[in-house]
DNA sequence: GTGAAAGCGCTAACAT
DNA sequence: ATGTTAGCGCTTTCAC
């Protein structure tokens, strides 16, 4: 296996280690007839380079790290999977560091990817204060913030506008006649609920319309909680004929519970999540969504994370989520 | 930022970096007061060890690898998700590389990982031939073949046994009264379809119930395959009461397509899954599906991985699939 | 208990 | 065009 070092090539071939170095990283400066004959021998002696050593003298290594709370998560995963797709493209070697949503496991997380000498990390992080992220930022000029927006940082974010998702949510619900709305939201100490609340409700007020606070829940983002967050929403006894779920994730899981319970979407209720992942063209209903381009940002956050971004150009990454019509709407 | 060298902590500690080494890695034979002077420095000047120097003269690294098709699918995330667990609690890093469904890109993404020194990786390879695993498992001791049997190195095995999941979905239809039977299948060309067509017609023919040629139809395991494969179903003009479909994320195609045709499940057709992903909890009707209990394979092949396991103790890690019955399926 | 020194496999001047 | 050499930062005998 891989035991063949840099030496026994270039004792194979009567050179120097120099020169089958050049060879191995396609150097200039090597004649036509050398080159070729340990071409052949590092095939034929299954030679591969040591990333290792290689690491070590160029003090960096050929990868990219992503920091995401956890794999299993489809968004997360999709999250990946972009940042997967351009690694390939760019041979590097991916990292990933799971970083729960703790500020010190964030922390961990990118700790251990800087230990490998990975200078390219896509970040998402939602704890780590901001300040924290700005001094880590200026030593780190591959590094790159995926879904949050920091000011000072601005150049190396990339990040999705959540107050037009809401809006957008609201203008949908107020064109469908609905004034009875409910809101399911992520219990998550992060922005990015904030924001899409506060949009929602600018939406409605712009249009004469407003959320009652009974109808406003809190869960955790996952399948359960939208579970959870509807039989609570049952419980206030206050009629509502649409809601607006913090991602798809929970819409699934509000659904799942509101036909359990014997009321129909979209008759009884209309519903709009957020994200669009893949699943919820083939839910039942198939959701109406606001559609998070979390692949192309992904691929876009690699991208700039490879190219050591020194200066600036100004020019923000910001995208904006579009409303998907699908079937679990329906105008009052 | 981690800066600071060995020589630099040796330096400030008036010491050798052979003992700042031996505190580093908690060796023994160092000062208690010295020991605590070192640490105290490590800690002030935020004392990194360079990992790729350490490996390369360790010649191994602190890591654990996987190869995984891709990280987007919900099965391998979970598979990558389970790994992961193990890894952060034996503080090594992830490398998660992913091979497509080739038997090239399969073993570039094992040389790859090779390269970097990591030694235990866990991998999900269908394409690889059996004689070259066997090889390579000879002598790599660490690795660890997932969702694969052979024989040879059955010890580094950790498999699902499929017959056994084709089966229970026959028994269980047969139960149900069910006699017009289909089968939507992966169109890959793996074991897994074939193995678990096996077991269900071999379950079919226990009961004295067969399966109609016709009614067997192929595609990409996937949710746009299993749309597919309904469509096809419906063409054959043969009636059917009961499917048997490869995966969950298929099932729930074949479903999503059969209702848009005004086809109710499981009302007019019942449908068994196979995997019991997270969704499988939450569409609509909850599907019944066989249990892959994909989590605590993961951790197993992870453990396993990460412990040089030389001699063989032939206890072999076969995993029986459960049937999990929830509304997808109904008697006749 | 601590230090000196020899590499691990590689790259990159600097020579030739 | 090719070779020599000096490290990169760390672990690990082997002395003391």
């Amino acid at each position: 296996m891989s035991k063949a070092t840099i030496k026994d090539i270039a004792r194979a071939a009567n050179v120097s280690v120099a020169t089958v170095s050049r060879v191995v990283n396609n150097g200039p400066k090597v004649g036509a007839k050398t080159r070729e004959r340990i071409q052949h021998l590092i095939s034929t002696m299954g030679y591969q380079p040591n990333i290792n050593a290689r690491s070590l003298v160029m003090k960096k290594a050929a990868t990219i790290g992503v920091v995401i709370p956890d794999v299993a998560d489809p968004f997360f995963a999709a999250l990946a999977n972009g940042i997967d797709q351009i690694a390939r493209e760019n041979k590097v070697q991916l990292l990933i560091s799971t970083g729960q949503v703790s500020a010190e496991s964030e922390m961990k997380a990118i700790a251990s990817l800087m230990q490998q000498r990975c200078e390219s990390i896509v970040i998402h992080s939602k704890k780590i204060p901001d300040e924290t992220l700005i001094a880590l930022f200026n030593d780190n000029p591959k590094f790159v913030l995926i879904d949050r927006y920091i000011e000072a940082i601005s150049h190396r974010c990339i990040w999705l506008d959540n107050h037009i998702g809401g809006q957008k949510a609201a203008d949908y619900f107020s064109e469908l006649n609905h004034s009875n709305i409910a809101c399911v939201n992520s219990n998550l100490d992060i922005d990015d609920p904030k924001e899409r609340l506060a949009g929602f409700q600018r939406g409605l007020a712009s249009h004469g319309l407003t959320l009652n606070d009974k109808l406003i829940t809190y869960a955790s983002p996952s399948l359960q909680g939208g579970e959870q967050a509807a039989q609570d929403l049952l419980k206030q006894n206050t009629p509502f004929s649409a809601i607006f779920v913090y991602n798809d994730a929970m819409a699934i899981g509000v659904i799942s519970t509101l036909e359990d319970k014997g009321l129909s979407v979209p008759n009884d209720v209309s519903v709009i999540g957020f994200d669009d992942v893949l699943l919820s063209r083939y839910s039942r209903p198939k959701l109406t969504t606001l559609r998070y381009p979390i692949d192309s940002m992904a691929k876009n956050a690699a991208l700039l994370a490879l190219s050591a971004n020194i200066n600036p150009t100004a020019q923000s990454s910001s995208y904006s989520p579009e409303l998907v019509i699908r079937e679990s709407t329906q105008a009052l």
